[in-house]
DNA sequence: TCTGGGGTCCTAGGACCC
DNA sequence: TCTGGGGTCCTAGGACCC
């Protein structure tokens, strides 16, 4: 009995997820923007075979979109996340082990019992789509980094069929001289064409290439992924219960913001958001980060990135706000256009292993309630419920700094208002 | 005019110490 | 003031991921 790494992935999940509320745009080209309707993020098969490219800025394609009838989403990430949650929890039922490594990816462990670990593969596969209607795809190696690979060709457009095992020898080889080098996961943008210069242009190639070579050029980081690939285990499957040690909350805005009074209502929003995050995962920060910048694309460019650290840690809206707020106004200049702003929260701990009477602060030991009662409301009436003053712009319709969303998809699954009355769900 | 919003890990180099 | 080895800690930046 052995141990498998199995990776589930669902495909052209963005898209996916606004199709299963339009089921006519089932066999259409769709495609879901980022936030501020900025690039194209998600694209369904059909886009593909436009040409519609990952990340591409949408302004360039617009124009082609409407030549070819392009159904355009902005991203709804309430949606994504809940079709996500549901996806997790059934496999949830199939494996203890299920790391959920991203929004729209899983890997699991599942031992080979009975020696019928393609058939466990299949099941998992069929319960996924007909409990959510999210199609997915689903590779099995002994590795994480051949999970990838094994995902990879099960896709449609490889010829797979959703389901695919690489764990003969013979098999994980041909796999390997066929996958290019840039697409191993762990080998990016910068890598990549390296890589390729050197003449290592496929996996198969890599892992024959000398370990001391390999550590150097690429790093440990590298050298395990290769150790990887060759069916050696280094990174294991499971879930991250340890506390992230980041945490940023940031978007561009609609359109430029000059004036220290629009970001400072932006910085409160983010610095807010922030907290609220930090109190759901029972979480407690000490240093605080702002972040600010022009667009990249523009000849009259700054950014800045700056913070400070608080005697203790907190996760209290107002110390939050108040500490991004001061460091603004040490960082901002004037005059630019700026086209974007965050807050960053770092040194992040277990909000229990906080001594209580300082957890808000020794002059505010009173706002520990106030919190909970804001994140009462929050959680019964919505994030438009309560806000701060600084933030209070963002309230009115024309808000400077607010991004543009003009092609949300209604909130199908996480808002009442929202649910649809019929659901035509055709399996 | 218009180019996302999150994260992690690793390394090199500087500050500081004996 | 200069010489030198050797160690730790911290941070910025680079690389990767979705």
């Amino acid at each position: 009995m052995s141990i498998y790494t199995v990776l589930i992935d669902a495909n052209n999940f963005f898209v996916s997820c606004e199709r299963l509320f339009r089921p006519e745009l089932r066999n259409k080209p769709v495609i879901v923007l980022s936030s501020n309707d900025g690039c194209v993020i998600s694209r369904s098969e059909e886009a593909k075979a436009l040409g519609l490219t990952m990340g591409e800025p949408y302004f360039k394609v617009r124009e082609r979109c409407d030549q070819h009838g392009v159904s355009i989403f902005s991203s709804n990430f309430a949606l994504y996340r809940d079709m996500s949650r549901r996806i997790m929890s059934v496999l949830r039922r199939y494996a203890d082990t299920v790391e959920a490594y991203s929004v729209d990816e899983a890997f699991v462990a599942l031992d080979g019992r009975d020696g019928d670990i393609a058939q466990q593969a299949h099941a998992l596969h069929t319960a996924v789509i007909r409990e959510t209607g999210i199609p997915v795809s689903v590779g099995v190696a002994h590795t994480k980094t051949l999970a990838k690979v094994a995902t990879h060709f099960a896709k449609p457009k490889y010829g797979g069929r959703g389901v695919n095992l690489l764990l003969e020898p013979y098999v994980r080889n041909v796999a390997l001289e066929e996958l290019p080098v840039d697409e191993v996961w762990g080998i990016g943008f910068r890598l990549g064409p390296v890589l390729k210069d050197l003449g290592v242009t496929t996996a198969g190639k890599l892992i024959r290439m000398d370990d001391t070579w390999l550590r150097k050029r690429l790093s440990v980081r590298g050298l395990r992924t290769v150790y990887e690939l060759r069916g050696t285990p280094c990174f294991t499957v499971g879930e991250d219960t340890t506390l992230r040690k980041s945490l940023l909350h940031s978007q561009s805005f609609g359109r430029p913001v000059y004036d220290l009074s629009g970001l400072k209502q932006a910085i409160a929003h983010h610095a807010r958001k922030a907290a609220e995050v930090l109190r759901v995962e029972g979480a407690a920060a000490r240093e605080v980060y702002v972040t600010i910048r022009t667009s990249r694309h523009t000849t009259h460019r700054y950014s800045a990135y700056d913070g400070d650290t608080l005697t203790h840690h907190t996760n209290d809206t107002i110390t939050i706000v108040q500490t991004a707020l001061s460091v603004l106004e040490r960082m901002y200049r004037k005059g630019f256009p700026y086209a974007k702003a965050g807050v960053m929260v770092k040194d992040i701990v277990p909000e229990e292993s906080v001594m209580p009477r300082t957890i808000f602060g020794e002059e505010s030991g009173a706002r520990k309630p106030l919190m909970h009662a804001l994140d009462a409301l929050r959680h019964r009436f919505g994030d438009r419920a309560v806000q701060l003053g600084a933030e209070e712009l963002r309230c009115t319709t024309e808000k400077s700094w607010h991004p543009k969303s003009n092609t949300l998809s209604p909130r199908y699954t996480s808002s009442w208002a929202d649910i649809p009355t019929v659901s035509p769900h055709v399996a």
